[in-house]
DNA sequence: AAGAATGAAAC
DNA sequence: GTTTCATTCTT
């Protein structure tokens, strides 16, 4: 369903192409839009400048190459969709299901039902959606900073030209970034003059371009951005306005951020991803995680060296392959152990060097090799993986097996670390809970843990992927160019290899190879724009320095990556690596999708250190002249102090963590699966955002049907029989009343409101709704059972406990409705509407004051009623009958129906509460609610 | 294109 | 407080 449902979408993106609104298509993430890109699209990309132009072809093509590159910025139109709030995902996830169950239902009424199931779900569960949406939002603010959710009032004009849309300018980003560096903080998207930059920035302006802007407006020391990794992190909660830059600067101290609490890991992969894939533009930016050693110029470096010579790269590779190869090994299994022994320090709270010096003392030939690991770099790594393929293999066995199981991110997490610390534990595997526990505490307590783990994941999945990849990559290769069979001879070479490298040093590997992979496909094709973009000025502004200071450059880096990463190495790597990989993949993403994304790690990972290093120079010093590196710097720590502040990101952080081990009702027993949120950032970068989003959509617990019905019967009931008789006269109604049915709801939700907003929402509790709705049903249908907790055990596993405490809890019965604002009024409204809808069908106008009256009468009353006990019920009754007689026909009729409604509403409460208590109470309420119905069906 | 639902943001 | 828009898809 949901394939085809995107697929769908993307199809509308893509036929858009005309269409800028069909470019909002990325629903999902732009990640996704790239996945259609194609090679020459890309190209046309590689010019960030020349971006806009290719824009505008894009737009006719309805790729979303640019989305994705851009991402955030570009399309003028919108491309980028407001998120889907949890109701919708559970929409989006459960319509499928009703429709199943409804065949005939139109959407409508299916739409209808998905309300009263959300209703009716658990609050845990509900939450999980929340949280998903929270995350997704954040993620996608991140890709978008500047984003907009309401155009304001300016849909007005769809200016034929695309790009200056009232509205793109509400979406375009704010793009502040250069002014960020000053005051990085608020520089919201309204402040801010979007004009200049919204118009400019999106489409136009390159990631590249982005970083020369902040330079230019960062005047800071160049050198700061390498040496000194962490960002102070204070908080800016307006950190997603900034640009890209900025983003990436996010990414990157999130993942490194060692010290930070585990807030910065919080941010889950979805919001790496976005980080990432709004990055993507900027390639430089991108990458800077400076704080584990790995700035955005040592990704930025690696662009460049992609550059330069990927065959040089390819040939050191093998000779490494051969003379180190055994020492790899012995370095990868000092890895393992140190990753281990980080993990526990990092659960300790130890900070990086403390480990890295603990792990250093513990495996002093591991620091050795370390080094000539170091220098072997990514070549090495491949090397080691070449020479493990049978660990790779089962490795890889397992985890598409778990793959296949669980889809979620969280599992790519889990994989990580037992490939990568255990090969061993593959038994483990098999079981997703022993995965889960094995990371949950690592990957909760630190972020680094986390990123590593989601890297080796990511890297595991290649691995997984391989045999597919290779097929893939083949195809590229043949299409693409002298360099991409170059490429492909390497891969060939490491075939069984691929999967090894994600396992325990992948990250270098992946940079160099990425950064490689770039070059390569740069110089044969230029399929990354940025890539060359930033290559090419790059190289153009210094190519002579390059080799110098290459070096340092690189030597920041791994230096701060031992010592970050002391831990994790690795994980350091990773990280820079993935960004790397996924700006270019971003771009490339379109060309391929995530398969071709790992064959062009594989590619990538064939890069040789010289050229990267030498690459890295020119860009360092060319960013330390321009003074990006102070703007870069800057992003991160803004980046840093964003997922200090934890805004979004904290939460999603640590819902994400927690949350996302859902305790999946899904198929076979709950499973808790950590999301990987820490990070993948390097890993999918492009098409693994979409992956991921919907590896957590996927992953996002599915109810049965008849969980719901169960639970729901009430609700669905109600609905029904309001539905019954409302249903077919709502829909009647519906047309030429619905005006009218505003206005009246309005009115009378808003008397009702007054009256009994107070009472109803400090009553609320937590699952009240649902309770009220039952007990409304019951009184309804008092002979019908509203459910049965054993039939909802029976069904699926799923949310038996859920069911239960649904119906276990009657001390919310107090409290009905958590709604808030406008959901409250909703809430109110579709309640009274219903009534008014029949009212309305037969209705004179007369009847509404008094039915105002009397349910304001009845309402308040209730409430106080319900402290009082059992007492109400009487009143209550009273009420309504002795108003029903006075009342005109009409009026009283619909008096009749509403006072029901709200008499049952206000019965279930009771009745919860008296249920517990005594069985007499019950009885009474349930006459009483049937007798009044019976009257509103005459 | 309208409309059903909810939610979040913007106004 | 209200409006807009996100998804889905029939009418």
């Amino acid at each position: 369903m949901k394939g085809s449902n995107r697929n769908k979408d993307h199809s509308a993106e893509g036929e858009g192409a005309g269409k800028r609104p069909k470019r909002k298509c990325l629903q999902w993430h732009p990640l996704l839009a790239k996945k259609l890109l194609d090679f020459s699209e890309e190209e046309e990309e590689e010019d960030e400048e020349e971006d806009i132009d290719k824009v505008q072809l894009l737009g006719a093509d309805g790729l979303e190459q640019d989305v994705g590159e851009t991402e955030d910025d570009d399309s003028p139109e919108h491309r980028a969709r407001r998120p889907m709030n949890a109701f919708l995902l559970f929409c989006k996830r459960h319509r499928p299901l009703v429709r199943q169950e409804h065949p005939r239902l139109d959407n409508r009424g299916a739409t209808k039902i998905l309300a009263d199931w959300w209703a009716v779900l658990d609050p845990k569960e509900k939450q999980k959606y929340t949280d998903m949406a929270k995350e997704y939002k954040d993620a996608f603010m991140k890709a978008n900073p500047g984003y907009k959710w309401c155009p304001t009032t300016n849909k007005p004009v769809k200016s034929p030209t695309p790009t200056i849309n009232p509205r793109k300018k509400l979406w375009a980003f704010p793009s502040d970034s250069s002014r960020d560096l000053p005051s990085p903080k608020k520089a919201k998207t309204e402040e801010m003059p979007q004009l200049n930059f919204g118009m400019a920035d999106p489409t136009q302006m390159g990631g590249l371009s982005m970083l020369l802007l902040a330079g230019e407006h960062a005047l800071g020391t160049p050198e700061m951005s390498s040496g000194t990794c962490r960002p102070d992190v204070s908080e800016s909660p307006e950190l997603r306005q900034k640009s890209p830059l900025f983003q990436f600067a996010e990414i990157s101290s999130s993942t490194s951020h060692p010290d930070a609490p585990t807030k910065q890991c919080q941010a889950s992969a979805l919001f790496q991803f976005a980080e990432i894939s709004s990055n993507t533009s900027q390639l430089g930016g991108a990458e800077p995680v400076k704080r584990c050693g790995k700035s955005a110029l040592f990704q930025l470096a690696e662009m460049c060296l992609a550059s330069e010579g990927v065959k040089m790269d390819e040939t050191k590779l093998i000779k490494a392959k051969e003379s180190d190869g055994g020492r790899i090994k012995e370095l990868e299994k000092g890895k393992e152990e140190r990753e281990i022994k980080i993990e526990k320090t990092d659960e300790a709270g130890l900070q990086q060097e403390g480990e890295f010096e603990k792990s250093s003392k513990e495996n002093i030939r591991d620091s050795k090799e370390f080094r000539n690991f170091e220098e072997l770099q990514m070549d090495n790594v491949m090397a080691i993986k070449m020479e493990d393929p049978k660990e790779i293999r089962k490795e890889e066995l397992e985890e598409d097996q778990k793959y296949s199981h669980f889809p979620d991110f969280s599992y790519s997490a889990s994989s990580k670390i037992i490939i990568s610390d255990v090969p061993n534990r593959k038994d483990h595997m098999c079981h997703p809970h022993g995965i889960m526990i094995i990371e949950d505490p690592t990957a909760l307590t630190k972020p680094e843990k986390l990123k590593k783990k989601k890297k080796k994941s990511k890297m595991d999945r290649h691995g997984n992927d391989k045999s597919t990849p290779k097929k893939t990559c083949k195809k590229r290769q043949s299409s693409e160019s002298d360099i991409e069979s170059v490429i492909y001879t390497i891969e060939a070479v490491a075939k069984g290899d691929w999967g090894v490298d994600k396992l325990g040093e992948t990250p270098r590997k992946k940079v160099r190879t990425s950064s490689s992979g770039k070059g390569s496909i740069l110089d044969a094709k230029p399929p990354k724009k940025k890539v060359k973009s930033r290559e090419k000025k790059m190289s153009k502004e210094k190519s002579s320095d390059i080799t110098k200071e290459s070096r340092p450059p690189d030597f920041i880096s791994i230096s701060a990556s031992k010592n970050i990463s002391g831990e994790v190495p690795e994980g350091i790597k990773a990280e820079p690596l993935t960004p790397t990989e996924d700006a270019l993949p971003t771009s490339l993403s379109g060309q391929a999708k995530p398969e071709d994304n790992d064959c062009h790690r594989k590619i990538e990972t064939c890069g040789s250190r010289k050229s990267e290093r030498s690459c890295k120079g020119a860009l360092y010093k060319t960013l330390v002249s321009e003074g990006m590196l102070t703007s870069l710097r800057a992003n991160v720590d803004r980046g840093k102090r964003s997922s200090g502040k934890g805004n979004s990101s904290d939460h999603e952080g640590c819902w994400s963590e927690e949350s996302w081990t859902f305790n999946q009702s899904g198929t076979s027993g709950s499973k808790k699966f950590k999301k990987t949120k820490p990070k993948e950032d390097s890993l999918l970068g492009s098409v693994k955002l979409d992956e991921e989003f919907e590896k957590k959509f996927n992953s996002l617990p599915q109810y049965s049907p008849i969980t719901f019905d169960r639970k729901c019967v009430p609700v669905p009931r109600k609905k029904k029989k309001t539905g019954n008789g409302p249903s077919e006269p709502s829909k009647t109604s519906k047309g030429p009343f619905q005006s009218q049915k505003k206005n009246l709801f309005h009115k009378i939700v808003s008397k009702y409101k007054h009256k009994k907003e107070k009472p109803n929402v400090p009553e609320k509790g937590s699952g009240d709704k649902w309770s009220n709705k039952q007990l409304y049903l019951d009184a309804i249908h008092p002979t019908e059972a509203i459910f049965s907790e054993d039939k909802n055990t029976t069904e699926p596993a799923y949310k038996v406990k859920n069911v239960s405490s649904i119906p276990n809890t009657p001390e919310p019965t107090t409290m009905q409705e958590p709604l808030v604002g406008s959901q409250k009024r909703k809430a109110r409204k579709t309640k009274i509407t219903h009534l008014v809808r029949t009212a309305d069908g037969r209705v004179s106008p007369a009847g509404d004051d008094k039915p105002k009256e009397q349910l304001q009468r009845s309402l308040p009353k209730a409430t106080e009623t319900d402290c009082s006990d059992e007492c109400s019920h009487n009143t209550e009754a009273e009420e309504t009958r002795s108003s029903t007689p006075e009342m005109p026909a009409v009026s009283a009729f619909f008096s009749l129906a509403a006072l029901a409604e709200v008499a049952a509403m206000e019965n279930v409460h009771r009745g919860q509460r008296s249920t517990p208590l005594t069985h007499d109470g019950q009885p009474k309420e349930m006459p009483q609610a049937p007798v009044l119905i019976s009257c509103a069906d005459q």
